[in-house]
DNA sequence: TCTGGCACTCGGATAATCGGAGTGCCAACT
DNA sequence: AGTTGGCACTCCGATTATCCGAGTGCCAGA
């Protein structure tokens, strides 16, 4: 049985630790925290909340330290997203409003989500696969040699290089031009790619194999989810912050190395939520000592990509909660703007 | 006075201490090196090199741990590379070629020199400056709203958008297409953003307007320098070997962070030569523990940008000048090919 | 159900001890 | 002159011993 007192209770746990960094005792709550009963009636709610695996005792005559179920209690019952102050809320908006295109806002924001919070920042690149082509163009550098250009309405910019069999006019790319984009212009690249499959064969026999050619390399970059797979991390000198190197920050710094293990924490589940891992919740046994606060972003619940915070389980998930959900409101909206 | 043998016995402290990283005795030094000579004699020459400055005791009763000027004349005299073996040339041009765009050869180079050395890579991504334009795109999307691409003979694109104040044809983007192309393909950019200047002076009346606010916007991407200062890193997961957290990890996570810093780190010098910048030789109080290996790259002498690895002073500098100059001759040869 | 009291526990900080690697120096040897 | 073995000495770091106090569980009384 968890009545509100000993949620409370709870709670100052979690803050104090949080602070500390040290195993809390009943007397030092009492103090820190006006909770108007004794250290002793604290005590029997501390065992009780050890019982329910809330919290946990290092050792006999120790404090006690949050559970990751502890922690998850706390952020799912007694957290309160702690308010942005004004002055954050303008650093976000002038920060981000500065950005001059899409790599710029995307590292805008690690940077701002890891100040912050003070913790590492993770923020994965607007994905390809939901993105609708704006246009596409065809540059011929030499008669057999055609530069590619695929401009997706999130901003970003695909180039490839295709080398042709046969020497092709201005004319004709011209035309070829007007037909990839016709087809394409406005539809998102999964069906773009299908519909361009088709098109060779409606352009005149001479240019089949050109047409071919060049619609076989865009749509190769179309479905090239590799650029799906980028994120730009930050904010790393913060894990010096932390206590256990070996076990908490090792694993981390090498988790940031590989970019699909960081997606796979952001969660690339497709939804906008603001979604709390914590330790053991989350999909690698190495890093149960690491929690994730993590949102989709995109506008209007159009879900571009994720963006988060990791950091050790015991952070400030309030702080974080609020930062990272303030920091994807800005981005997406700047992205909508960036679209109209 | 330094003879032959003092200098091998340098060559062995320093060997000796960067493998075990402890402080190095003249017993264990005769042993592990077929030196040739007593422990005694070895202990002369090592106060004697002490008294140099070459090498430095923690504590009396302590082995020797070689000073930044005693790794300075290791490099410079005593340091032969270690050559790559076949396995790590295939390695490294095998994934080099696979790369298929700027980013990516980038991205590959950073993983791929953190491997080979195991320590921190840093590179930097071809600087604007010195390259040519290759291509210039106009794209009208709407009568007033044009998309301006860059495509630099790097293999960097940048694009802007614009917004006229009076709406455009086709036909006339065609003219100032053709226009802009003419004044500046093949020309370097800060050259380019010369030409490019005089450039609307020459369009019909009409078109004044129009022809400026786009030439602005190129010669802005053009002189836009924030490009030069991007960089990659990579291996951070490597710190975590390093002994000493608070003076050696930690302001270098910090520097990490600070694209500026690690600019002036890699010395931008515009020389192309492999130097290495030992302990306090460096710019940054902060990082008299680090050295960084570093050279420049690109195409037949042309300094594009520069590369390297950074680490504790006590490093493998054999090994990783030879890992530094082998990727950054492998960088250059691709992108000299990619740019033909 | 809460509270004050009390005996008990145990980790971590502090102090004390000890061994050994390494040194410098010197006298003898080549 | 350069090299070597011997030897007394130093001092760090690892090990062990000691001790303090925060914190606990439990119980009896309000």
């Amino acid at each position: 049985m968890v009545d509100d007192r000993k949620l409370d209770v709870l709670r100052a746990i979690v803050e104090d630790y949080v602070a500390t960094e040290e195993p809390v005792g009943s007397k030092a709550l009492v103090e820190r925290h006006g909770l108007g009963v004794s250290p002793a009636t604290v005590r029997n709610d501390m065992a009780a909340l050890e019982d329910e695996g809330y919290i946990h005792q290092p050792h006999t005559s120790a404090g006690r330290v949050p559970t990751d179920k502890g922690y998850r209690l706390f952020v799912d019952k007694l957290a309160t997203l702690k308010p942005m102050s004004a002055a954050e809320r303008r650093a976000i908006a002038t920060l981000l409003d500065g950005a001059v295109d899409l790599d710029d806002v995307v590292q805008r924001s690690v940077r701002l989500l890891s100040q912050l919070t003070r913790q590492v920042a993770i923020v994965q690149y607007p994905t390809l696969s939901r993105s609708t082509v704006r246009h596409i163009e065809l540059v011929l550098l030499t008669p057999t040699r055609v530069m590619v250009i695929l401009i997706l309405s999130t901003g970003r910019v695909e180039q490839r290089l295709v080398e042709l069999d046969a020497p092709l006019v201005d004319t004709d790319l011209a035309e070829l031009r007007v037909a990839v984009n016709q087809a394409s212009a406005g539809v998102q690249i999964a069906a773009a790619a299908a519909a361009l499959a088709d098109l060779p064969d409606g352009v005149r026999p001479e240019q089949v194999d050109s047409a071919r050619t060049i619609v076989n390399v865009l749509s190769e970059a179309m479905s090239d989810h590799r650029s799906d797979e980028r994120v730009a991390v930050g904010g790393t000198a913060n894990l010096a912050r932390y206590g256990d190197f070996e076990t908490a920050v090792r694993p981390l710094l090498e988790a940031l190395e590989e970019h699909v293990v960081l997606l796979k924490l952001l969660g690339e589940s497709g939804t906008d939520a603001l979604t709390v891992r914590i330790g053991h919740e989350g999909p690698y046994s190495e890093l149960a000592a690491t929690s994730v606060v993590a949102t989709g972003y995109g506008p209007q619940e159009f879900h571009l990509g994720s963006l988060g915070v990791v950091g050790p389980t015991r952070m400030d998930y309030p702080g974080s909660m609020a930062a990272v959900r303030a920091v994807a409101r800005y981005v997406s909206r700047i992205l909508d703007e960036g679209n109209q």
